[in-house]
DNA sequence: TTGCCATAGTCATGTCATCGGTATATAACG
DNA sequence: CGTTATATACCGATGACATGACTATGGCAA
């Protein structure tokens, strides 16, 4: 899983949003690193849905703009867990080996 | 960056390594998670030296077979200390994040 | 009232890293 | 002498992501 899907399933953890709400969450989470483009977050969000990882939990009409609710799954919220604490690992021994490497040479 | 390019790097942080020795080292740093496969490698490999991220510190023919060293450059340990401090920033989101749904839902 | 901007979402195309498989060569093992 | 392990390299396919153009509505300003 890649940095931007791993961010639009963060984004959904604490709670539902819709698709273009995304957009902005992810740019605070990401401290403005990622700014996810409209065809990006959309293919992500189809994709997503498409493996059980998130859902649709409504649909609104809003000022004629249709908006979509999505919301994390039970499946999505473990695996999000799962890929956190991979991340976290990850990071963890990069930082041990940079560490051995400064001290020996 | 991807998983696979990230453990690389970190494989080579502490102490140069050939090719093959990078495999087995990228096993472990991921708890086995992660094998990689011959032509991911030397194309990483390739890459990575294009970008100046590490580099062919020397090369041995032992038992007649080839061995390339490659270590990690300054530009590639910089690199790399960004990367890991950005995983470890988003498994912290990600975490927090879980634990408002957790308590709201 | 016309035109532009922000919001909201869709679609088509392209790129790039990774994967899987295959090929090459040599040394060690039996 | 055939098989396995080491070591490097090439190639086609896949899949995630980026890019850019497009539709549509409401609000605001010239």
């Amino acid at each position: 899983m890649q940095e931007p899907t791993f961010l639009i399933l963060t984004a959904l953890a604490a709670e539902p949003l819709h698709g273009y709400a995304v957009i902005g969450k992810v740019a605070d989470l990401s401290d403005g690193r990622v700014t996810l483009r409209a065809g990006t977050l959309y293919t992500a969000l189809d994709r997503l849905t498409a493996e059980g990882l998130i859902d649709v939990v409504r649909e609104e009409v809003v000022d004629g703009r249709h908006r979509r609710y999505y919301a994390l799954t039970p499946p999505g919220s473990s695996r999000l867990t799962e890929e956190a604490a991979r991340l976290r690992s990850n990071a963890t021994h990069a930082l041990r080996q940079l560490r051995l490497g400064g001290l020996g040479a």
